[in-house]
DNA sequence: CCTTTCCGTTGGAACGTTCCAACAATCGTG
DNA sequence: CACGATTGTTGGAACGTTCCAACGGAAAGG
């Protein structure tokens, strides 16, 4: 057993002070004498001496702490949002509690209730399987700043996001540029985050005169739902296939090969979110890229103002996505 | 303003019982009554009751919580790991605080200790970054399961982990068995995971007489330092490259292609760890494969036990790994 | 019918911190 | 040289929960 922690009234009493001289040397206040502060930090580092976390929580009411849900650590989109976060918040006197619900919203509420239970003073949400009434309810408790979706808003609920539609249409209007006129659309499944990519294919389609050759394939967000679509997805013989997100498009990259087909030589395929490894040679991802890190910057943003100002109007804020060029689209050959 | 949060007093005082009862039913204990219950359960679903995590911890010393530092979000290989940890721990009273420190070892110390202020009740480390001084220092304060690293012992510190000697064995002998001799290592850094997977290359180059043959770059574990390590490991002209982890292979694989070489045609991979992308037909990478969740999971089951038994004798626990032959190695060309 | 046992319930103490009103000692200042 | 201001320090209350000893009433036992 761990000799238990020793306390303020231990540091207290082996630097001769009262309790309450070192909380306040320990915070940093000014009014402390130097010899008092000198013996107190002494006395602390000499005990091991750790400020016990719950106890302040309690004291102050204040956590201290925010949380961040992710929808799915598997995925490298929800890693580089969150470099933007943490570059944010770490400057500032808050710990960060991540929780993931592994795409499962069951479980994406009973991580949100432990946040809540921590008394969490906000939360930043990087997902979208939440219904929009959990989160109005979630939203009513506590600061929140929802990323990736623009589908919703509510008197205390902040969003920031880039515009799914535009970005599905820099995918397809790069497509057509190319000559390719039968574009597949890998959708990402049933969210509001894969419905406005969806829409926004369908649009540029129509936008292109393209209605007549619109091939939607119900898909998901991993690597293997896109295998999945995108062996479906071939059996309409497209030249091109616009993914819903990188990640299923490098499995739906895989399911063209396994057709014995080529990328770009056959099928180009566009992705979306602009992962770090996309960039890879041996993966040369074409992809519509949001910028990720700075998504989270300013969700990070948001949340600190918003809990520092909770009456505050909230906000609903769009960045541009764009579209990076690599080598998985190419023009589309004569014969198709 | 958010009106103040109920409390155990508002649900009692709505249910006309004492506090202490309020206590007792919400925690499921038999000795009440179920009209009492049934009161209390209403009372505190109307007025949105949420036990305060804090106060909790701070009554009955316990904070019901393990914390985890992972290296690096970006790898999904601690993803994978986390999955073992999640699905062992989600069935017990306990959350988890997910921190990482970036690959930085000053930010893992700061993250390990605000998880300390928390009172978390264990850790779990999937990192390699700290000192065995510091590690040493955190494992006497709470129990501690150090995962992917069996170099240190102490009294009260589990580790977790595959054998990495016998690991970089299986790829060395692998592509041996494929007639490559000019096999080069890229090494994972200065830790001591990438410490072992070279010194294991080096044993497996000598037992197969091919000492001579052994080069070894200085490289890192991410894609870049892959890439860059790769790039200058072609200097030496090999025919095969031993990469410490899977994502700096992929790295590797560019840098081969970078310069005009085509993988396995010209030069064979051989990454480590078995993440799941490396499976996809694109990548299709040969490599080592860790058990990743069942690493996780064996963790987690330890860390629990040692918990629930502070003066158990620590077990350091190695798991086998196992070569999975894909698509990035082939035979050594004639030429070679 | 009185005692004992059991059941459901209760108020107070405790957990480790921060906040606050109040204090003693030192300091200028008129 | 008395006075208010300032500086450094203090103990007690509070935060929201769990634990514990103790309670009254009903049921069971002699």
């Amino acid at each position: 057993m761990t000799a238990a922690r020793p306390t303020i009234h231990d540091v207290a009493s082996r630097a001769g002070v009262s309790k309450s001289l070192v909380s306040l040397a320990l915070r940093g206040s000014p009014k402390v004498s130097d010899a008092s502060r000198e013996a107190i930090l002494q006395a602390a580092a000499e005990l091991g001496y750790r400020p016990n976390a719950a106890a302040r929580s309690l004291a102050d009411r204040r956590s201290h702490t925010i949380g961040v849900l992710i929808l799915d650590l598997h995925n490298p989109v929800f890693a580089e949002i969150l470099d933007g976060v943490q570059t944010e918040v770490r400057s500032r006197d808050l710990s960060t509690m991540l929780v993931s619900g592994g795409a499962d919203p069951v479980r994406e509420q009973a991580e949100i209730d432990t946040l809540l239970q921590f008394q969490v003073e906000g939360l930043i949400l990087i997902s979208h399987r939440l219904s929009p009434d959990a989160l109005r309810s979630i939203a009513a408790e506590v600061p929140t700043v929802i990323v990736t979706r623009r589908d919703l808003t509510g008197p205390r609920m902040d969003t920031v996001s880039n515009d799914d539609i535009a970005g599905a249409g820099l995918a397809v209007d790069h497509l057509v540029a190319l000559g390719h006129s039968r574009i597949a659309c890998l959708t990402g499944g049933d969210n509001p985050v894969s419905h406005d990519r969806e829409r926004g294919y369908r649009e540029a389609m129509a936008r292109h005169g393209l209605a007549d050759h619109v091939q939607v394939v119900a898909g998901g967000l991993t690597d293997g739902a896109g295998y999945a679509a995108g062996t479906r997805a071939l059996q309409g013989s497209p030249t091109a296939l616009f993914v819903a997100n990188d990640i299923a498009a490098l499995g739906a990259i895989a399911a063209v090969q396994d057709a014995g087909l080529r990328v770009p030589e056959d099928v180009s395929v566009v992705g979306y979110d602009g992962i770090a490894i996309g960039g890879l040679r041996s993966l040369n991802l074409t992809t519509v890229a949001q910028p990720l890190a700075e998504l989270g910057a300013l969700a990070a943003r948001r949340l600190v103002a918003r809990i520092e100002n909770p009456r505050a109007r909230a906000q609903n804020v769009t960045v541009d996505s764009h579209l990076i060029v690599r080598g998985t689209t190419a023009p589309a050959s004569r014969v198709g």
